[in-house]
DNA sequence: TTCGGCATGTAACTCGTTACATGATTTT
DNA sequence: AAAATCATGTAACGAGTTACATGCCGAA
């Protein structure tokens, strides 16, 4: 018992802020929230299916061009209330995600050093790069990023925790080539 | 295709340090490597089947008091080669885990600001706890912190980074306060 | 006219969790 | 004697990815 589907949370969301079809959500997943969650088409439309079935969404059929069929997505009042009574639970923090790198890292003993050191090297640039590609999208806030209330607020905020995230990512890769005598 | 199988080199790298059983493998996911990858003893009984069919480890059956059957599994020399491979390969850093509280704080401008605060402060608290309780755990490694090649360096390592994690996580929290006007 | 993007779906498969199922051993 | 822990497995299901499958639209 008890599965959570937190898709169909991420999915109202989504449709709350702007009504949209399952290829624009999809395209939101790539673009806003990718830093904290994800989905492939493949996931979103039979999903879409089911909340619609729930009545926490309806469809309207749109054409682009002359014949192209769209179904943009709206949220009922049903989803929204099913939708604010998510954010607002009080839950239990989950448990740690999963990191491949800091599995390797683990295991790091059985390595050479020279081989241990090219690890880290090559995954402190991949990581260097993306807080690089992080700061500059929080550039566009410039000096009086918005608050609470504010629209672009929840852009703002992640991205921020995306920043400092990343931060210590880098702080404990450069640890790791330290710990190497 | 190329599915990776990472669980399969979790438990190579711990049978690799040393021979144990499924139930120790599962013990140990729990006690030592929890804070970046876990796995239950009903995904790791088929998992050791596989990796004994490939010929990545053997086991030997011990008897606990007068009956109890135990499987204890060492790693051969092809798992060992399998799993060093697999350490030192680098790789591209993986999509940015999935993180139901991001996504709450994302949608957060739908909740009155008296809910918001409720749901950072009692994530603040749970996050301070996790941070105490890894600190504490750091304790134990002294002045002293073992380099790389010492003998407990992954656990160091890794509750190192932990803890970094977790203090940028508290950080971010306390941003997300602050953006309460 | 070709290519990239728009648009929607299903199928097959891996990964991971919860529940089902059983029984021995040790500790309180 | 009961409870916690040791010990091993399977079944059912949800979550998520890759591949399969199809076709339209606009720009270069």
């Amino acid at each position: 018992m008890s599965f959570i589907r937190i898709l169909k949370y991420a999915i109202l969301g989504i449709v709350n802020k702007e009504p949209a079809s399952g290829y624009d959500i999809a395209k939101t997943f790539n673009e806003s929230l990718v830093q904290f969650w994800n989905a492939k088409h493949s996931q979103i439309y039979p999903e879409l299916k089911k909340l619609n079935d729930e009545g926490l969404i309806t469809y309207e059929t749109c054409i682009s061009g002359q014949v192209l069929e769209r179904k943009v997505y709206s949220i009922t009042e049903e989803g929204k209330r099913s939708l604010i009574d998510w954010i607002s639970k009080n839950e239990v923090i989950e448990p740690t995600p999963k990191d491949r790198f800091r599995l390797r890292v683990f295991f790091s003993n059985m390595l050479d050093s020279d081989t241990y050191k090219d690890l880290l090297s090559y995954q402190l640039i991949q990581r260097k790069e993306k807080l690089i590609f992080l700061n500059d999208r929080m550039k566009k806030f410039g000096e009086n990023p918005p608050s609470f209330g504010d629209k672009g607020y929840g852009d703002y905020i992640v991205l921020e925790g995306a920043i400092l995230r990343e931060e210590a990512y880098v702080e404990w890769i450069k640890k790791c080539l330290e710990s190497i005598k």
